[in-house]
DNA sequence: ATAGGAGCATGATACAGCCT
DNA sequence: AGGCTGTATCATGCTCCTAT
């Protein structure tokens, strides 16, 4: 009864087939920029130009009036124009190229880091990979483990609180061990408010300290959320629910999310986005995501074959 | 068996823009 | 003005998964 690898990764394919435009909200370019991207890479060897877009967004539609005919034509430019950005700010690390005669196709030898775009971009789209949904959230909250290592100090710690957690017990029990580890104190009352019944993690995936030798509670720390879904706005207030059963120490916990999305907008050097990113957030999007991932955590995980998988399938050119 | 959580789909509602 | 249409937002419910 066991589905097979091959089976989940046909019925993906068949998932990305069906759809011949996503129905993002017209503004968000990068995701439609994201689902072009996958185009390239499920296309044989050949790559994808605008025009094979347009086919696959726009061929079935007449046009009452060429207002709207250039209404989509400039929707797919600017769709093409966030490409041509992330060719510049991903650099080797960007795995498809985009060339002078404006063909986006997949680079033929393929890093780590490429490999690893790929997944962030796999992990994204979880309505198209949601056969390997487990996986991919799973593999994506290691990965933001392994990044945030690399960015902190070489002493401090890190420690997952969701899935692979070395902590034990229900929620409650979970948030005491982690309360000593911080030298911090629970708040009774508000702890008391948890289930019994709840064994999870409250929102909180990973945990990261700047620690000291004494036992005093006042320390930097990061709480963070790994969030895949298209919906990680409404999942930013998960940590901050970490401010009512600890007592921080004069200071504040430091929330911060973890995106598989590209949000880096270079020219404003600000995040594409960015009204839904709260105020008092540190985001670790794509671009970060890649910047600082340089250990070979990645290579183990079951998203980094099913990347594999995906190259493997375009060079056989179905 | 059960609870909790993640993520998505759906449907209701409100609203802006456009046509007549 | 009246009505049509596409779009955005929100709450709800569904499915799947995992830990106990």
């Amino acid at each position: 009864m066991a589905v097979s690898f091959d089976d989940k990764f046909n019925a993906c394919i068949q998932n990305f087939t069906n759809i011949s435009k996503p129905d993002y909200t017209k503004s968000e370019l990068n995701y439609y920029a994201d689902f072009v991207e996958l185009t390239a890479l499920f296309s044989n060897q050949d790559g994808i130009t605008l025009g094979d877009i347009q086919d696959r967004f726009f061929g079935e539609k007449d046009y009452e009036n060429a207002g709207k005919r250039d209404e989509d034509e400039i929707f797919l430019q600017d769709i093409f124009q966030i490409i041509s950005e992330r060719v510049l700010i991903y650099e080797n690390d960007y795995p498809f190229s985009y060339t002078e005669s404006e063909i986006l196709t997949l680079k033929p030898d393929l890093n780590t880091n490429n490999k690893l775009y790929l997944s962030l971009l796999i992990s994204s789209k979880l309505n198209i990979f949601n056969e390997f949904r487990a996986d991919l959230t799973t593999d994506f909250e290691t990965i933001s483990y392994s990044v945030l290592k690399q960015f902190l100090p070489t002493n401090s710690k890190v420690k997952e609180f969701g899935k692979n957690t070395e902590y034990e017990g229900n929620a409650i029990n979970k948030i005491k061990q982690l309360a000593d580890d911080l030298d911090l104190t629970v708040d009774d009352y508000e702890l008391s408010q948890v289930g019994e019944r709840n064994n999870q993690e409250r929102g909180l995936d990973i945990i990261g300290w700047l620690p000291f030798n004494d036992k005093c509670g006042n320390k930097i720390i990061l709480l963070c959320q790994c969030a895949c879904g298209k919906q990680y706005e409404s999942k930013q207030h998960d940590t901050r629910r970490f401010e009512n059963y600890l007592k921080f120490y004069k200071t504040k916990p430091q929330h911060t999310m973890f995106i598989p999305y590209s949000l880096i907008n270079v020219r404003a050097k600000k995040f594409y986005h960015s009204d839904y990113i709260e105020k008092e957030y540190l985001i670790f999007e794509r671009k970060r995501i890649l910047e600082y991932h340089k250990d070979d955590t990645f290579e183990n995980l079951e998203s980094y074959k099913i990347v594999n998988k995906c190259i493997e399938f375009m060079k056989s050119g179905v």
